[in-house]
DNA sequence: ATGCCTTTGTGAACGCGTGCACAAAGATGG
DNA sequence: CCATCTTTGTGCACGCGTTCACAAAGGCAT
């Protein structure tokens, strides 16, 4: 849900569906794994089990993207695993800066997952003056005074910002008058950008929050009605990721705590 | 309107939709930063602008739980926080263990973010026998042979992993194992899980690719048109393959290697 | 070649989420 | 008490995403 983003999907013949464009990533690890096991081609039904998706929506993912399948056989991993990497701008090399080394800025310098996809940290930003120059992941941590010299200078367009909630918004908007056009935000604030820069949240409590709803509610329901719809039998499906379908639905509530009165 | 049967209960059925409940956090968060400035009531255009949403759909999520407002006025954001606040489960205690004590694990022991909505951070676990003790957060580390215990004790029903990918399905396990019943992932894995427990993931990664697809197709568009290679270059299954460590060598454009190595 | 078997690619139906637009509800002022 | 104004709550329509189901396509054995 990337906030920001307003207009048309654009692009006619490669209209990517974002739904698909956010799967993407999640083919492209497993195809990865199958590839450093020299696993040679893979099926539609196997790469979905270990996606994590079911494989109808796999294959039409991909019918987006081209015919790359060979039917009667399946997918050739390798090229897959070029296909996508292309398709989400992978192949070339993407610097980023990290604003805000605390705690979870200096998680996100030492993360893996960032170098190994094609992202390379050009620089981690803090507003501390003491932090300048304490080394950090390999890097040294330079003061937000430089910000905008090095976004310009290593031709940054991808921030990542990491910084309290209260300097959020001030430091988007340094990130976007020099020139960064996509915002990784770690920060719980709404930001505000002009048009044409994407936004993408990620919120640590939220995540944890809709978790404490769900909780709620399946505590609350063995209280009241053992009866559950059983979907149908599903051994152990992997994914578990966004609504299920057969998961909750037939809700129904958990007990009759209706109070009325206001506390304010 | 709501799901499963469409009996007439004077207490709402509770079928919340899921991109709902997904976006009470966010609500509830502006509320409080409203209810902290003392404002008593908030139309839905305002908070609906605070949280970054639509008016509509605001109304539309709150008429889910109820209606709390007041035509004419708006509605009283501490009732509102209150009812948010019981919709989510916040207003009970939520014993959590973080297991995993990286930096990424060290960064979610001291977000604060936690612990102001109603979750206690009941210990932190890691598999590594140096950091048994040692304080992190405030909280001394355990080891991993304590995982159940510490579980079954504090009556724990919600974890974070934060280990590296090929540790989470073990230790998801024995969370599961142990009786939890809700986990947040940041491990970029496919955990699988019986039914009946619920699983959200966040991959750190992943956003950053996704944020790379609109950069690049930005990036194209400048240009007009799409210069990109039609599909039918790459022949089928030779050629592709990673170049092992290819040239690059200009930055931009659609060549380079492929990630080998699966983030850790 | 021919026929069988496997798996892809996709047309079509369905369901969910979103946003518009408006009537109903309540406040407010005369 | 009535008129007017504000804002909620929601019916409705639309579009996206998901899933089913199947014909087409290719491999493989005979």
């Amino acid at each position: 849900m990337a906030t920001g983003r307003t207009h048309r999907p654009a692009t006619r013949s490669r209209g990517i569906p974002e739904a698909t464009v956010a799967r993407l990533p999640l083919y492209l690890r497993a195809l990865t794994a199958l590839s450093e096991r020299s696993v040679p081609t893979v099926s539609s039904e196997e790469l979905a089990t270990a996606a994590g998706v079911n494989s109808a929506k796999l294959r039409k993912d991909f019918s987006y993207l081209g015919s790359y399948g060979t039917r009667g056989v399946g997918y050739d991993v390798e090229y897959l695993v070029y296909q996508i990497s292309r398709e989400l701008g992978l192949t070339q090399d993407w610097p980023v800066v990290i604003v805000g080394i605390g705690n979870l800025g200096a998680a996100l310098a030492n993360y893996g997952g960032f170098a190994s996809r094609g992202f390379r940290v050009a620089a981690l930003i803090d507003a501390d003056p003491a932090m300048a120059g304490k080394p950090v992941a390999g890097l040294p941590v330079r003061h937000t005074d430089e910000l905008e010299s090095i976004i310009t200078d290593n031709g940054v367009s991808i921030g990542v910002i990491a910084t309290p909630a209260g300097a959020a918004q001030q430091v988007c908007d340094r990130l976007v008058a020099a020139g960064v056009t996509s915002i990784l935000n770690f920060a719980p604030t709404v930001l505000s950008v002009p048009e044409g820069v994407d936004v993408r949240k990620v919120d640590l409590s939220i995540e944890l929050q809709i978790l404490a709803f769900h909780e709620q509610r399946k505590a609350g329901e063995e209280t009241t009605s053992a009866q559950e719809p059983a979907a149908a039998a599903q051994p152990r499906s992997g994914a578990a990721v966004r609504t299920p379908a057969g998961g909750r639905a037939a809700g129904k509530g958990p007990d009759g705590d209706v109070p009325a009165v206001m506390p304010a």
